[in-house]
DNA sequence: CGATTTCATTGACTTTGGTTAAGAAAGTAA
DNA sequence: TTACTTTCTTAACCAAAGTCAATGAAATCG
C-alpha cells in the first residue's frame, strides 16, 4: 500500500468540515497548489516581504520566529495536518517580521492566499472550512496571549508539555525556551526541578 | 451646540469606511442597539458565561481582565470610538474568562453579536467595516503577542507610553502593571529609572 | 568511522522582578 | 475642611531568571 499523497491528506482534513466535497471541487487545490519539500533547517518564508502564501503541512514540523537585537523568539509551531502562514502580513500588506523554518524534513502544499480567496468565491462551501481554520488560529493566539500574561515561565513550561506532548521530543530545547520567552539555561534548570 | 449622540459618533466611525451609508441603513443600529452608562469601576460583562454582546464606546474607558489564583491580569483597553467585546467566546461558544469593567464613567452602545451578523447579511456593505474592525483587533493581538515574547518589562513600558500616550494618565499604575505582566512595585521602579 | 559543530547542562555571579511591610500621596466622601 | 480609602512609592530581603564560561553529550558531516 502506498503512502497517502499530500493532496489526499489535505482532502481528508478538509472533508472533516465538508464531507460532500467531491473530486471535481477538490481538483482546484491540485491545480493551484505547489508541493515543496524542505530539509531540516531550511527556511520557507523570510521576513521583510509581504507574505503571499499559505502552506499545508503534509508531514514534518516548522516554526515561525522573529529576531530582536540578535535574539530569536519563536512565535508558533506548525506540524503535519496544520496550516502555516502569516495571514496578518498578507491581509494588511505589511512586511512580515517572521521567518518560517523547517525543524525536520517537511513536505508542504503551498497555495497563494489570493488564489485561495478566489477559490472560496467559487466554492462558497469552502468558506466554512476557511472560517474554521482562521478561528482556530485566533483562539490559539488568544490563549497564547493569556498564558504569557498570567503564567510564570515555569507554569508555561508545564502547560507546553501538557499541550504539546507529541512535540517535546521533536523540538530542540533552546527553541522551546524561545517559545516560552526564557533562556535555554533557565529551561534546563526548570526541567531539572521537574525531575 | 449639543453634544453628538452615541449613535452619531458610531455613524461617524462607520462612515470612515462606508461614506455612502445612508440614514435608513444606519437606523438599524438605533433600532437594535441599547445605550448603557457605566459608572467608574462598574462591570459590563462578567466571566463564566458565553459572551453575546459587542459594545461601541461613545465616551469613557474600559478594561478587559482575568483572574488567575487571585491575581488580576489585564488583557486590553477600550476607549472612546473603539469596540469592546469577547468575540472569541461568542464564536466558539466558550464561557468567557474575562471581565469587562469601566475605568471611568463610560457610555456604550451595546449590540448583540447575533443581530450584528444579521445586519451584515442585510447590508453586505457592512461586511467591509466588520472585516476592518476584526482585522484591527487581530493585528493588535498579534503585536501584543510579539511584544510579550520579545521585549523586557522595561521595554514594554516604554512602548506602552509611546503607543498610549493619551491613556497613561487615565489608567491607574497598578492596572498598567497588570497589562505589562509585572507587579505595581516593579512598575514604580521602572518609572523611577525613567526620571 | 573520527572530527567538528551544535546543543544541553552546570556553576558562579549579576540583575531583575517578586514579596512583604510601611508610610506618603492622592482621591473620595461626609 | 476632616476622615477614610485607595493608590503609589520606598526599602529590605528573597527568588527566579539572565549572563558568562566551562564542560560534556549528541548530532552532523566529511
Amino acid at each position: 500500500m502506498s503512502e497517502p499523497s499530500a493532496y489526499q491528506h489535505l482532502k481528508s482534513i478538509v472533508q472533516i468540515q465538508l464531507p460532500h466535497l467531491n473530486e471535481q471541487d477538490f481538483s482546484f487545490f491540485e491545480e493551484n497548489g505547489e508541493i515543496i519539500t524542505l530539509e531540516k533547517n531550511e527556511t520557507w518564508e523570510l521576513e521583510g516581504k509581504v507574505s503571499q502564501y499559505m502552506a499545508f503541512v503534509h508531514y514534518g514540523l516548522m516554526r515561525q520566529f522573529g529576531i530582536n537585537d540578535g535574539n530569536e523568539f519563536t512565535v508558533d509551531f506548525f506540524k503535519e495536518g496544520e496550516f502555516a502562514g502569516n495571514y496578518i502580513s498578507f491581509q494588511n500588506n505589511l512586511p512580515s517580521e517572521l521567518i518560517t523554518q523547517a525543524l525536520e524534513k517537511t513536505e508542504l502544499i503551498v497555495l497563494s492566499f489570493k488564489r485561495f480567496l478566489e477559490l472560496v468565491e467559487m466554492l462558497p462551501d469552502l468558506q466554512a472550512f476557511s472560517d474554521m481554520v482562521g478561528n482556530q488560529k485566533l483562539l490559539k493566539m488568544h490563549r497564547r496571549n493569556n498564558t504569557l500574561l498570567k503564567n510564570s515561565p515555569e507554569e508555561r513550561y508545564d502547560l507546553f508539555v501538557e499541550d504539546h506532548q507529541d512535540l517535546i521530543h521533536r523540538i530542540p530545547q533552546y527553541i522551546i525556551a524561545q517559545y516560552l520567552g526564557i533562556r535555554p539555561e533557565s529551561l534546563s534548570r526548570i526541567r531539572k526541578r521537574r525531575m
